[in-house]
DNA sequence: ACTGGAACTGTTGTATACAACTGCTAACGT
DNA sequence: ACGTTAGCAGTTGTATACAACAGTTCCAGT
């Protein structure tokens, strides 16, 4: 969100590029990114690489290692704890001021999510599902239409992908998430805040790491 | 966080430098504040500015404006309500780890606060005294030893801070203000994480703007 | 008078050269 | 043999020059 995603300049395209690397895995934990070689290996000067790489350490997804160098963030056990009790109470707060604010055209956007989160889980294509179920969160969060609010909740974000990236999403998790979020819908559409909060938060911490 | 605040770089230092005119008020909202003019006004060249200036705009003190220009964010009435918002929801999911894993140490921390924070006020200081306030409640935050967590609320922090620039502070709402402090580390001591967090919750909302 | 567009101005984006710092290596002295 | 230090290699920090872009002005043509 530093620079901006998309954007027409060199370290606005590093910037997607590199986080896009992070998230699909394809730069693993603890690999250590230096200025002059990512330069390089993308055609550029290190001007660019450097506002790059300041963006994503400002988002966590790069640390400052031992030799002064950066290196790709490693998601501890206890950061991962971390991370989804902060989604609990981030989206709890969301999903009652939405509750308030929402509109018919949330509801439709978010119920044509569901279907299509639907289709992907009887496919059993995890990967679709899970681009999906990310949308399918981040839109009940913009109902409350809170953008201090969606900009924490995209840093988080980053580190949920990087967290599930090992983890293997059986068919019969999709499909039970799927219909828990269909009731999630529903409460929103009655504008129970109350229990919609609760019940969020119980299906956010289901899907928590165990140990 | 993205530069060191004290880093003894020169991009650190104009970074804290900046952030301290915009939180003290020098810089006010609206003002442009352009590379070229900071760095000539530093007597720096652009290279430091532009990284100062991108880590305010990823903190969201500058935000980008019409002619391509980057201004000094203007915190708006329903922007001051989210963040008194997000506070509480952070806030609260801070102290009831916090009833966990406090230590005596953090409690004789917290007491020590308080009673600095009672003597500014007694001497009607309201400068002091919200400096203390500020550092009570990141030390009470602090107790729940999750790192992201205060990552998120010192972005926030920025915006309390400039949300109360204009607003002065009676000696009565101090001394009520130490009083609550008080009440909340009994129930701190006490491990109540419940009552803590819903009275924790009352506290900041009770200082949020009426309007 | 109005429209189109060309030059101009001020700004940010990028490349590159150089300085400062850090950790390492190796050589030297004891 | 060991510790100390000088210098060396690699990295980041900073300055500066140049390119690209956007907005503005002002002129030309109709």
């Amino acid at each position: 969100m530093t620079t901006s995603p998309s954007s027409p300049t060199k370290a606005g395209r590093l910037h997607a590029a590199l986080r896009d690397d992070i998230l699909a895995g394809r730069l693993t934990p603890g690999t250590p990114v230096d200025e002059v070689t990512t330069a390089a290996q993308h055609d550029v000067s290190r001007t660019p690489v450097r506002e790059a790489l300041r963006a994503l350490t400002s988002e966590g997804l790069l640390v400052p290692g031992p030799r002064r160098q950066l290196q790709v963030v490693d998601v501890s056990p206890e950061h991962r704890r971390e991370v989804v009790a902060l989604r609990v109470a981030l989206e709890s707060a969301a999903v009652e001021q939405a509750c308030e604010r929402r509109t018919d055209e949330d509801l439709d956007r978010l119920r044509a999510l569901v279907s299509r989160q639907r289709r992907h889980a009887k496919g059993d294509d995890a990967t679709a599902f899970l681009e999906t179920d990310e949308a399918f969160h981040r839109a009940l969060a913009e109902a409350a239409q809170m953008p201090t609010l969606m900009l924490l909740l995209d840093q988080l974000g980053a580190f949920v992908r990087l967290a599930r990236l090992g983890q293997p999403t059986p068919q019969q998790h999709m499909l039970a998430l799927a219909r828990e979020h269909e009731h999630l819908l529903d409460l929103l559409e009655e504008r129970d805040a109350e229990t919609l909060a609760a019940t969020l938060a119980e299906h956010i911490r289901s899907r928590a790491p165990r140990a």
